[in-house]
RNA sequence: GCUCCAGUGGCGGAAUCGGUAGACGCGUUGGACUUAAAAUCCAAUCGGGGUUCACCCUCGGUGCCAGUUCAAGUCUGGCCUGGAGCACCA
């Protein structure tokens, strides 16, 4: 065995190897249990980034510790290769989005080669190749079939520098999530998929993804965003036969109710404003029109809004109040109408100051009551004026007097969620084309599934500027109608990219079928997902669509589980120097330089080594040092001993007392890394016991200056149990120690260590003397003592003597193996 | 404003059930090896105080204030700080 740890030439060998021995090969057939480990798929942007590198280094140890564990183990990596960069960079090189999406595949695939990871190769999925989106579209066409897909025309986000409509979803604070640029709204007619519909769904099977965390399911919970409440129509006086509805969650305060509120948009506002308040309303309308999104929902802006002059009437009061209009009532969202109650709503009360409107309390606490004349009282309390509900709690007054409009025929309970439906058409190129025709005849036609993929036109200009390329194919629009054989044209939008996203984990399940998008029972067999690892960032957006799409293929029969992903690991950032790593900040690690410069499975070892995988990692130069140094001692350790291993060793009890000890440490070694793995991927730990079990038999074999051949033994079963408790993160090195040891086949096709319980277990335990539990002596006791001789021994030790002299013995706690407790007075 | 997560040495972080706070590493300091350096190895490393000063004793210490308990980093209540998400959602 070679002196020197020379981990560039070890892991090109080996990676060499696996390829061409087809190692990670996942059979669909084996008579073991399934397991399928997966990580986000990337969007092939060039090289890969250290979160890459942590996002795959977890995946794969998780992949590797469960086959090990005599898991059938599917682990596939693909490419979420459809999206605006390649296109922007298309129209920049003045190439073929195509190329350059090739090219970085390309390059990547060798990045991740590098690493070391176990992914089988064969069931590789591209999100851009045909064979892939063409059951992107037949997807499409399902949903559509269903009634969940559906065009219409709606006040949409839309991105001036993307060129580009965008999902609710990719707008983060009134900004595109992909280039930042302030996001205006428009009024189009897009296709829409109708995530609405199973809104209640997602939102209570949150309860059953036990693997996930709470901060996903909160955020997904907060997106669905739903309320309970009630719908009641109000009249409006001065014209017969027309009524406002509106929504609230608060019914209880319908006596208390002064103004009502529609939004500038609302459909029928014009017919509600009296001639002489025209002109107010008209400009008011304007003004918000020209507002950005940003602007008009700030928070921090005093409301503002006009009378519209006519009135409704409470049916529950006969009162007469005024309509307003104002731009905190928004048109989206419930009937774009809001009742004012200002004495118990905060936004009511700001706006009613402001205004002089009239204000009238109608829930009291009785304990304290308010005049509410400084503030909204908003929490629970006792209805008064309110005629015959007076004296009811306000949260049973809820329903009694929803119950009353439901009686009386002016309203009902209603459910409400924030969640839009997803828009999904995109006016670029390089995306899945919408398998849509336009016929003059037959108007909106699904293209036929034999027709399927719909192409890509090659023949276009990328140079184009404020329409999509995919425009200028002069092949692509002509086309025949499905259904009449006439003259049609093709739909230009392509389908966001978070679309090939929602499904592609099913396809690994049977990647290269032509026939269907996957066999029923091949994905009813690898799916759900067992352990999903990605990015936060991905909580909602991706996260959510995927499920989605599961419960409508769920639905249409396609297969027969409704959770796509049981167990979710939500790695955190990678940063450096305190803040994330980016190229405008230029604290960025290139995985290049790392892998040429200490390897592979330095790497590997230093970015599950210091944090936890679901928090921040700092990532260090001296902490990658500290990390290759490790595996050089390692790697020492095993090849200055070398002619005192032997992979046929045998244990024979009873050992020598060090030795004994040294088999002991190898079993707690084994028992807590198998822990730390199984529950919480605690891969820090783990590392950490790595290294406590290295230095344990360093500490060994300093005191050695002959091995017996017990001794050879029990160190060739420390040393081998170390490379195959650290084989599943430093892939190369266990691999080529156990080569060198004379095996034949691959570590990685091993058995996970098993550990004794007995042999983990040390003969004396350190029993912990405590007065008032406070520690005062530490002292060896025999592993089997009882409890009460345990208490014996304690009260029997000199110096506790010493202390408990003159002073009564209340109680004496005993932790069994561990801890006396001797409570005292005085 | 609402929701979720976190807060432990100089730093990253350990600590099954409430039972020895600070594992392991980084850094720092001292030492060995060397002509010297690098590399490597060994040792020390929470703070205050005491002392018969390489030993040992003692007090304090896990964001803050209370509480429960023989015993609290861990449980309960109330705050503070940081991060994330949602937000004029009626």
């Amino acid at each position: 065995m070679k002196e020197g740890y020379f981990p560039q030439e070890i892991e090109k060998r080996w990676q060499e190897t696996w390829e061409r021995e087809d190692t990670f090969n996942t059979p669909n057939e084996s008579n073991k249990p399934k397991y399928f480990a997966l990580s986000m798929f990337p969007y092939p942007s060039g090289k890969l980034h250290m979160g890459h590198v942590r996002n795959y280094t977890i995946t794969d140890v998780i992949a590797r510790f469960k086959k090990m564990q005599g898991y059938n183990v599917l682990h596939p990596m693909g490419w979420d290769s459809f999206g605006l960069p390649a296109e922007n960079a298309a129209m920049k090189h003045g190439a073929n989005p195509e190329v350059w999406t090739d090219e970085n595949i390309a390059y990547m695939t060798k990045q991740l080669k590098m690493l070391g990871l176990s992914y089988d190769w064969k069931r590789e999925v591209t999100t851009c190749k045909p064979d892939y989106y063409k059951w992107t579209q037949w997807l499409f066409l399902q949903l559509y079939k269903k009634g969940l897909a559906y065009k219409k025309e709606a006040a949409v986000n839309w991105c001036e520098k993307c060129g580009t409509v965008l999902a609710n979803e990719q707008v983060i604070d009134g900004k595109c999530w992909r280039c930042d640029s302030v996001v205006e709204k428009k009024y189009l007619s897009q296709w829409f998929f109708k995530i609405t519909d199973y809104a209640e769904r997602l939102l209570e099977d949150l309860n059953k993804l036990d693997g996930w965390g709470d901060n996903v399911k909160t955020m997904q919970a907060n997106w669905i965003g739903k309320s309970q409440g009630a719908i009641i129509r109000f009249k409006v006086k001065e014209i017969e036969g027309l009524e406002v509805p509106v929504y609230t969650t608060r019914p209880d305060t319908v006596h208390g109710i002064t103004y009502l509120v529609v939004a500038p948009e609302y459909k029928d506002i014009e017919k509600l404003t009296t001639p002489e308040n025209k002109q107010a309303v008209e400009e008011y309308r304007a003004n918000a029109r020209k507002m950005s999104e940003i602007e008009r929902l700030s928070t921090e802006r005093v409301k503002t809004g006009v009378p519209l002059g006519t009135h409704c009437i409470n049916p529950y009061t006969g009162e007469e109040f005024p309509l307003w209009t104002a731009d905190y009532a928004l048109v989206e969202y419930g009937t774009g109408a809001v009742m004012a109650v200002p004495t118990h709503d905060t936004r009511d009360f700001d706006f009613a100051k402001k205004y002089n409107l009239p204000m009238k309390v109608v829930i009291q606490n009785p304990e304290n009551p308010s005049d509410c004349k400084d503030s909204a009282y908003t929490e629970e309390g006792i209805l008064i004026n309110s005629g015959e509900f007076n004296g009811m709690k306000n949260t049973e007054a809820k329903k009694a007097i929803t119950q009353k409009a439901v009686d009386k025929g002016f309203g009902e309970f209603k459910t409400q969620y924030r969640l839009r439906d997803w828009l999904v058409s995109r006016q670029r190129y390089w995306g899945a084309p919408i398998p849509i025709v336009y016929c003059d005849k037959c108007g909106i036609v699904p293209e036929k599934e034999e027709n399927l993929p719909v192409l890509l036109p090659k023949d276009v200009d990328f140079s184009v500027v404020g329409k999509s390329p995919i425009t200028t194919s002069p092949t692509f629009a002509e086309t025949t109608c499905p259904i009449c054989g006439g003259k049609a044209r093709r739909e230009m939008d392509t389908m966001d990219t978070f679309v090939c996203s929602s499904w592609y984990y099913m396809r690994y399940a049977d990647p290269k079928n032509s026939e269907k998008c996957f066999d029923k029972n091949l994905v009813d067999k690898w799916l759900p997902v067992d352990q999903y690892v990605g990015g936060i960032e991905h909580a909602i957006l991706h996260l959510l669509y995927s499920r989605f799409i599961t419960k409508a293929m769920k639905d249409m029969g396609c297969l027969s589980f409704d959770e796509p992903f049981k167990n979710l690991l939500t790695q955190g950032m990678v940063l450096k120097d305190g803040s994330k790593m980016s190229k405008s900040k230029g604290n960025t690690v290139d995985p290049d330089e790392i892998f040429e410069n200490y390897g592979a499975d330095t790497a590997r070892l230093f970015i599950l080594s210091d944090s936890p995988p679901a928090r921040d990692f700092d990532w260090s130069d001296a902490g990658v040092e500290g990390c290759y140094k490790f595996l050089n001692r390692v790697w020492k350790l095993v090849s200055e001993n070398f002619e005192n291993i032997t992979k046929d060793y045998k244990i024979e009890f009873p050992l020598s007392r060090e030795n004994d000890d040294l088999v002991r440490l190898v079993h707690i070694a084994i028992k807590g890394i198998t822990n730390d793995i199984a529950q919480d991927f605690q891969f820090n730990t783990v590392i950490s016991k790595y290294r406590e079990l290295t230095n344990a038999i360093y500490n060994w074999v300093n005191k050695k200056t002959e091995f017996s051949q017990e001794d050879k033994n029990v160190f060739s079963f420390a040393v081998i149990s170390l490379i195959k408790l650290m084989s599943p993160v430093t892939v190369h090195l266990s691999e080529e120690i156990w080569h060198e040891l004379g095996n034949t086949t691959s570590i990685h096709d091993e058995k996970w260590c098993e550990f004794d319980e007995n042999l983990a277990k040390a003969s004396k335990i350190t029993l912990v003397i405590q007065i008032n539990g406070k520690v005062k002596d530490k002292i060896e006791a025999d592993e089997g003592s009882d409890n009460e001789s345990l208490k014996t021994l304690a009260l029997n030790n000199n110096k506790i003597k010493e202390l408990t002299a003159n002073k009564e013995v209340v109680k004496v706690i005993v932790v069994p193996k561990k801890l006396v407790n001797i409570v005292i007075k005085g």
